[in-house]
RNA sequence: GCCCGGGUGGCCGAGCGGCUAGGCGGCGGCCUGCAGAGCCGCUUUACAGGGGUUCGAAUCCCCUCCCGGGCUCCA
């Protein structure tokens, strides 16, 4: 049974759809104006392992991310390039989508653009001023904070502490925490006509409008960073109740921990940005997933080279005693005592790890028991020749499950073409030769070049072994 | 200032009333032409500080200190 924390009741709830085995889940996606960083990866290959995950535990899951194409800053970046904002931003978008293919982030279902839903927008708007939850100034048109009775609850705030702010609030308002549905704009800016005017929709609004397009009054996960729990998600659960008068909008508000370089959170306006291609031209999608599992996804996580290289040594080691269980040869012998007890520590194994991911998806947890495995494994191996069949598949099945919710193996672990075995194993046979002959400068040569092309040769006591170490995305 | 999270061994990071977490790094050993990986041993009587509750506290309660985030740009 999964379990799950609810940044709205901040309490770990027994996970259960609203409706059978559906999974209506959305998360807050970017606003395409930059390329995007190793702070944002983390959030999206966080959601991208709970969409694994459910899949996996047999969920059917509709997993559904918006593209913020409508922006002030779009627009301001739009400007001095001399491009249309939209062109702009589906630049950018196209660089967010490399960004997730290079993630292996292939779990959203549906991507839904801003400036393709105005007239769901303009409704929304229309429903909200109808009853009452909104007013008409000559600035726009802002919601009434205070016509929605439970505004502040998710983000734990009191309404008199609401009134704060850091800008100056657009005067019209009538409070300083009412928040724009329309901003009236001038018609040489972006925007769309109105019933109110030419402008375009306030920040809120685009992520409450496509949820109830697409998924009507109610979901089942609202996913973000802890960062937007305000005042964009208090506002956009706002909305969301007051048009539809049905509630809870999201059955569990889920958030993300932030990424941290030297202890401060990635952001712009620090200049401590990596971009996901940068790492990716270090390190494998892999290696850097692996990093981020290694951590909760609601702490934060705190950024280095060197604690990815950890987490890149880590994984390796992972992936070395795999690869060596798997090359063994299967023994259909009955178990002996030893064969019975690996078979019983992969099971169980297996059985830990689910029950770590159950546990409000802990990846730390699940992680070590992956660790234990594999040390069990490897001592095995130490000793025996040999795997069992039973052993062998339900150590196949475990990884498999890894892979499948993680997405930490590399090709290491994926069946190699044939003709590659054939051809590295003629490579190999003649590095033998060379090393009976002592050639070494010559046969070690060979291995770093191999190495350099991804291919890792190790020489153990039963002959040479090569794997597929992490490939590193490789762009023209 | 107010509101949320946090502070665990050299580093990362689970645990959240009793049971060796795990990983990375370092040192020694086995194996080995070298490298790598693995295995064995050590680094390991760690839980910010101070009070309390309890037979028993990293875990519960109170106080203090420190760090991160939010307080209408943000994944």
């Amino acid at each position: 049974m999964l379990r799950v924390y609810n940044s709205l009741t901040r309490k770990i709830e027994e996970f259960a759809p609203l409706r059978g085995n559906r999974v209506k889940m959305y998360v807050c996606g970017p606003t395409v104006y930059d390329y995007a960083h190793i702070g944002h990866a983390r959030t999206y290959v966080s959601y991208d392992v709970m969409a694994r995950y459910l899949r996996n535990a047999g969920y059917s899951l509709f997993y559904l991310m918006n593209i913020t194409d409508v922006d002030d800053k779009i627009i301001q970046r739009a400007a001095e390039r001399g491009v249309h904002p939209l062109e702009l931003a589906k630049e950018f978008e196209r660089y967010f989508m490399e960004d997730l293919r290079d993630l292996r982030i292939e779990s959203v279902n549906l991507f839904a653009r801003a400036s393709e839903h105005i007239d769901e927008i303009i409704d929304l708007i229309k429903g909200l001023l109808e009853k009452g939850f909104a007013y008409e100034t000559s600035t726009g048109v802002y919601f009434d904070t205070e016509a929605f009775g439970p505004y502040g609850e998710l983000s734990g705030r009191e309404p008199e502490e609401l009134s704060v702010h850091r800008i100056e609030p657009d005067p019209t308002k009538r409070r300083p925490q009412d928040f724009a549905l329309w901003k009236l704009r001038p018609e040489t800016e972006l925007g769309w006509d109105s019933p109110w005017g030419y402008g375009r929709p306030g920040w809120h609004i685009e992520d409450t409008a496509i949820i109830m397009t697409y998924f009507g009054p109610q979901l089942d996960v609202h996913g973000g960073a802890i960062e937007l729990i305000f005042p964009h998600h208090e506002a956009e659960r706002a909305q969301a109740e007051a048009a539809s008068g049905v509630a809870p909008f999201s059955r569990y508000w889920i958030h993300t921990g932030l990424l941290t370089v030297e202890g401060e959170k990635m952001s712009k306006s620090l200049g401590n940005i990596i971009s996901i291609r940068e790492v990716l031209r270090r390190y494998s999608a892999e290696e850097l997933r692996y990093f981020y599992a290694s951590s909760h996804y609601r702490s934060p996580v705190e950024f280095s080279w060197e604690n990815l290289e950890a987490a890149s040594r880590a994984l390796d080691g992972i992936e070395s005693v795999a690869q060596e269980f798997r090359s063994r040869d299967v023994s259909s012998e009955e178990l002996d005592d030893r064969g019975r007890g690996l078979l019983e520590h992969l099971r169980t194994g297996k059985s830990r790890f689910i029950s770590a991911l159950e546990d409000d998806f802990n990846t730390p947890l699940a992680l070590s028991v992956l660790h234990d495995s594999l040390r069990f494994t490897a001592r095995y191996l130490e000793t025996n020749d040999s795997v069992p069949e039973e052993a062998r598949a339900e150590g196949e099945a475990f990884f498999a499950l890894v892979n499948s919710v993680l997405g930490v193996f590399s090709g290491g672990l994926e069946p190699s073409s044939q003709l590659l075995d054939e051809v590295l194993s003629l490579i190999l046979n003649v590095r033998e030769r060379l090393r009976s002959e002592k050639r070494y400068e010559l046969a070690d040569a060979i291995r770093s070049a191999l190495d350099s092309l991804g291919i890792r040769v190790e020489d153990t006591a039963g002959g040479a072994r090569w794997r597929s170490a992490s490939r590193r995305v490789v762009r023209r």
